[in-house]
DNA sequence: ACCTGAACACCGTTCAAGT
DNA sequence: ACCTGAACACCGTTCAAGT
């Protein structure tokens, strides 16, 4: 039966998720598929459309914060929830800034996140700069440990990153950030 | 007389401030510089490290900051400063990105950073995680902004970014830092 | 409506051979 | 020491033509 365009997009998360950005390519995609390169276009427009929807399927797998808990702690949650989910995908901060740069609030996980913004207290005139804040960090950490972990496969003198380590900073940062949100309640 | 590895990367530099990373190929490099693509593996192992000494060029024009002002003071000016110099040239938070991931303190800029850091009374234990939270909003900014531009220019639908309204949500950002930092003198 | 085949204008990198 | 020429194995995208 015919190619579908959740079924290109499905193939290309694969891609990504096994070997990268460097391979997700139109023509190694058209190949899993088992079509010509040609094809894929009728599907997509181009390869940055592609990859915005690559953005959005790798966003819509974050499990939602629980109701109930206090907005501060809900906020780490999430934002550690969205670390963790996106720092076991090659490349995924390149594929993820480029989506939420044109298009903030286009997936659930990062409405929720401006959404605790504003719970927190922050006043309305700010959300969007200190979701953002967020979002920097989160990404920031997520390329900085997938760009570490690659000078150390092409260099054996550097250490590959710790995992531990990484989300451990990630959660310093976090808390600063935190830290500054109280005091504009 | 014969090419040099300054050379080189100088106009790298100028590829990559006039066109962009997409422009930024060895071939294209090779053309400006009126020798064969090969020529250039004499002078630098590979484009990825042609990439970190681009990123180190880019980052030692940054002016340092002025002695003897107040830490949280210095440590605010340098960081726009930092900001300031890489928005202007596109791509340049990827190929910082990737530089700073691997030696963060190769560059006198991004050491001065760290240094106020620890001026600013951020505890030893915390410094180095301060100042990546710093640097991911600095790059996350410049990011943010040559994305949106670039979202605007392929589709006519979206409103070009406002440097200074991304100036302003880049500094809303910082003082969130700065508020979480004092506490924790 | 959906896809193939073939082309166009490119990439990064290697390496024998030249000077 | 430094560079050329030529090759290898790729790219993204377009588009007439087929079914």
């Amino acid at each position: 039966m015919a190619l579908s365009r959740d079924q290109v997009v499905a193939t290309a998360v694969d891609l990504l998720r096994r070997y990268g950005l460097g391979d997700l390519t139109m023509r190694r995609l058209a190949r899993e598929l088992g079509v010509a390169p040609g094809a894929l276009y009728w599907h997509v427009a181009n390869k940055q459309e592609l990859l915005v929807h690559v953005a959005d399927a790798l966003l819509s797998e974050i499990p939602p914060p629980p109701v109930g808990q206090p907005p501060a702690e809900a906020l780490a949650g999430l934002s550690v929830g969205v670390r963790d989910a996106l720092v076991q995908v090659p490349d995924a901060a390149d594929v993820v800034g480029l989506a939420y740069a044109v298009r903030p609030g286009a997936t659930r996980a990062l409405r929720d996140l401006a959404g605790l913004v504003h719970d927190v207290g922050v006043p309305a005139s700010e959300r969007d700069e200190v979701a953002a804040l967020v979002v920097h960090q989160i990404l920031g950490s997520v390329a900085g440990q997938h760009n570490r972990r690659l000078a150390a496969l092409a260099d054996p003198d550097l250490p590959p990153p710790d995992a531990a380590a990484e989300a451990k900073a990630f959660e310093v940062g976090l808390a600063v950030i935190l830290r500054g949100l109280v005091r504009s309640r």
